[in-house]
DNA sequence: CATGAATGAGGCTTCATTCAT
DNA sequence: CATGAATGAAGCCTCATTCAT
């Protein structure tokens, strides 16, 4: 039966369709209300009733986690595997992580919520390109070779934290600046000891 | 105007002993229960009424500001102040930024309390030994010379967020990590760009 | 009506096993999370859908009564039966009543649960086998005349509710003394009043 | 300062009225919605904000015993006391114990509460006369020697059951029947054996 | 000036039950 | 006839903060 026209009420449909709307409005929330938004506030612009909210999602912080994973996902992941691609592979890492953090700025409250929910880790480690970028790196001698990919989360959460904590006018350039910071950190040098285990 | 009458001065003995008992009760606090803390239990802890707490500390925020002030000024500063004097210029700003955060990881719950409520900088803003250091190590020709003192407490925020976000077993270790990474790029080194303003 | 075609037979047979199955399910949730159970719980456990829960059995309590019911039926009936059957009609009584309770306290939530749900004498009603001991006794001269066979589940609850009321770590045994002080005074004896009428 | 005209507002009368108040909803809101009464309910019937009701109880449960102690020391105990003062002890006892499941019975939905809290035996516990009297019973020897003050609660607690269980039109006599059979089996008698231990 | 009782708003979560498929 | 997604209504509880004393 092709879809034909009107309602066309499906109800798996429809439970997909709610799965998005909360996320959506998940985002919308926080963008709006910030990181301490309500989750009957998310229900209400999503349409659904609270208890929905709960048998998708089952806590107020696997809803962060969920529409952070989604933002990385849909939004970031794609912005990320195209800036990594280029002829030169450092080059490819930096920009992979101005991607990132510049996708993250867009949705800063969201990217503050996942960080006081404590699950920017979680969802950024689906971020793959960026570890494969730093192989690359590493394996062109560009990156010191003791980064691993799993420090990369922690890189990021550290860039996004400069933007939670200067939410003044300019916040939006100085997370540049410690970005770099970081990436001077990163390059392979002589002068560097080995980094502490993490 | 010279010291009056006993009961007077008597009185304002009391203030400033209930101001510390209450600072001190809000670092208990937060170190036993956390971030989450809640403003009645501090005054229970310091034997106060609530109201005295208000009255003296305008809302929750500024008792975190407060708390976590006095705890860099009268507990961080003096190790940092220590640190920092050596002989070579950049092992004294890499002395002074360890001393640092490991006195915040002594108390990492309250320094996640300041954390949460956007507070770490403002606090950390006074300790200006730091700073000294920083221009030391510039002088010397060790620190890249784009860095400022302002930079430092963003730099202190950022180690301390790899501690917040990661609180397991080895969360006392991680920090390390990251704070070298972070040294390593503030050298001075030929191949560094200049780096973006704040 | 004679057994008529297969399909419909399964169809039955099918209904029969998913009946049993909830009631099993709900036997099980009960001794798991206690007289608090929820009824999605039941029906995940059974394996099937909330809805064809609620066809079978009307609501939360219905539930709760059925699967007591079955439990009386099933399990506390039989035992109570061969508990009765003695050469003496007063221990013949004294027996199926200890059963009773005993069996009862094999699944002392389940019990709970029913009695919070005031559906043990409805249930309880079911086990005829003891309301002919008190006949025996009676007319052996040793039970008290006064008694009727609907006395018996009020003195079942009332002995129930001793485990209810008293979960510690002897809970299983207070019962009994109880339940010896009901049967001291369900005696025939010279000096009893008639019983109030029920 | 004697008491003036007007509304003499003052703070700690309020407190003091203020915990009254929220006693007599809870008795009130009980007694119409039966155990299942909502906090906030009561809240409102006291015209207070339920944080009020939550400073002085700390949880439901704690309302439902404050609730139920102060009714079984204000309404109950008096009765009870009355009942007992009688020249013949084991008269006494039985006196009392009518007494007190009389009074129970006037708020049958609050004993059930209270029997659902589980809080029954601890309020009830505070009804001493009773157990003066069982003592006195026993040293006349009228009651049987092997029941202490503690089984009261317990004797009380089952008769209520038969109130909790039986709500139709004669539930205001059955329990008379059920007490009877108890007491009967309280009675001292040559033929007990003894009881088993609690 | 300290007290602490009172507030009001809101938070998260859970359940029994009913539709639409 | 079974499914399970969706519901709506509560429920309990907590907190930062402000009056009245």
């Amino acid at each position: 039966m092709p879809e034909s026209s009107g309602p066309a009420r499906t109800l798996r449909a429809d439970a997909r369709r709610n799965h998005e709307r909360i996320l959506d409005a998940t985002r919308d929330s926080i963008a709006e209300v910030g990181p301490g938004f309500a989750v009957d506030d998310v229900a209400a612009r999503a349409g659904v009733a609270v208890a929905t909210l709960y048998r998708r999602f089952g806590s107020r912080r696997d809803l962060i986690r969920a529409a952070f994973e989604r933002f990385a996902t849909d939004e970031v992941t794609p912005l990320v595997t195209a800036a990594v691609r280029g002829p030169d592979p450092w080059q490819g890492l930096v920009d992979g992580l101005e991607a990132t953090v510049l996708a993250l700025a867009g949705n800063a409250p969201l990217a503050a919520a996942a960080q006081d929910a404590g699950v920017v880790a979680d969802a950024v480690r689906f971020m793959d390109p960026l570890g494969q970028a730093l192989r690359r790196a590493q394996e062109g001698g560009a990156a010191r070779p003791d980064l691993t990919p799993d420090d990369l989360p922690v890189l990021i959460a550290m860039v996004v934290t400069t933007m939670v904590q200067y939410p003044g006018p300019d916040a939006g350039r100085a997370w540049r600046r410690y970005l770099a910071l970081l990436l001077d950190g990163s390059r392979a040098g002589p002068s560097h000891r080995p980094l502490p285990p993490m």
